[in-house]
DNA sequence: GCCGGTATTGACCAAGCGGTTAATACATGA
DNA sequence: TCATGTATTAACCGCTTGGTCAATACCGGC
């Protein structure tokens, strides 16, 4: 009865991608070992040698989820830029695009977030990788505070990126409940007026261009 | 082997009391029927008398979580503070820490706003309750960009009061997930710091002296 | 070519789920 | 006081779940 075999990493990958398959399209607790199987038309029988607990697969599941969903790639445009207002912003509004443009991953990581305030380990991995994410925004930030003292009185680089993460968070939220009758330009326009609102003139052009277009 | 009575409205009640605090305590997902049996000292058929599917159960506890989460009081201090900048930050700093401090409520509104992804009935709800809690921050929004329509050049009410409640909500979500590291004070100064920055002194100075009281 | 280790399967289990229903005890009006 | 209606209970049903396990077919090494 049993069909063809396969290498370690290759099943466990294979049933991995369908679980991903399963709790991005129906939500986290359709994840039952049974449709993962289905899913991969393996045997759930099999899901389980791989797995040993169900348990085992949601967290590494979380981890892939977590991988794909919170790396933050900086473009060199992005870096180009001179002023490092218009970096910050930038970054923002590029991570606002991405992560509202997928609606289902970012659920998934929703449902992982609040599954986390009663499993610990999934708890202790979501606020990890926020952390990190927060991180890489508080460099920029950094640079913000260095550049605009007068503009952000009182504000500390930390203070500042979990600003910067609750905004690209609440545009995702926002686009993930109802796509249709959320407006992103707008959210994004006000996010620019409130955050990057400066002095120069000539680079505040060009990222009001970029995000017409984009719109 | 029938109990005593009780007439309906009590009864239903009662079971939405119980399924408020197991929802609270174990998760949406722990929301089983038997289990608000269990809680409120019924027999879960009779749960299943009042609320004919466990769906209209969930529903009406959705609706007793939005109206008791997501209903905007503002205080008369606020009312009287006489910049429209600071009656904004004040009132989200208000939300901030009256949504942080009860993090059991904010995650089942969470798991509410992730099942609403899939559930129609929910989403529309939530979807809802959302917009009116918005559409109170348009309020002050308006007059914040009547008053001071040099420092938000661009942004439109709607998408200034869309700023506040994701800042309200990251901050909110950030308490939920790991209460102890978050510094909410740092939080609640950046976001001061961000949209509350402007020229007059005298009133800057009262909203300070309180955030640092209450943190 | 075959042989041993193991990946794979399907049958099985107990537990828990939502939902139904007949029996029953409680309240209430006459 | 008694009859009537119904809120309440417990037993029951079919189904799905996570997890176990013996049987088995595949595959690499010899």
């Amino acid at each position: 009865m049993p069909g063809q075999k396969a290498s370690e990493e290759t099943r466990r990958e294979q049933i991995l991608a369908a679980a991903h398959a399963v709790a991005s399209r129906n939500g986290i607790d359709a994840l039952t070992v049974r449709a993962v199987a289905a899913r991969a038309k393996l045997s759930h029988g099999l899901v389980l040698f791989h797995f040993r607990r169900k348990d085992e697969l949601v967290t590494a599941l979380l981890d892939r989820v977590l991988a794909t969903t919170f790396m933050l790639t900086i473009s060199e445009d992005v870096l180009r830029l001179p002023n490092a207002l218009d970096r910050f912003v930038a970054v923002i509004r590029q991570e606002m695009d991405r992560l509202s443009q997928e609606p289902r991953r970012m659920r998934l990581f929703f449902e992982y977030w609040a599954l986390g305030s009663r499993h610990s380990r999934v708890r202790t991995k979501v606020s990890t990788a926020l952390e990190q994410y927060r991180a890489a925004f508080r460099t920029f930030a950094e640079e913000v505070l260095q550049t605009h003292p007068a503009r952000f009185t009182g504000v500390t680089a930390e203070g500042l990126a979990a600003i910067a993460v609750s905004l690209i968070n609440g545009c995702a939220v926002q686009a993930m409940i109802d796509p249709e009758r959320f407006d992103i330009a707008e959210y994004r326009a006000a996010a620019h007026g409130v955050m990057g609102h400066h002095e120069t003139r000539a680079v505040r052009r060009g990222p009001r261009v970029a995000a017409a277009t984009l719109a």
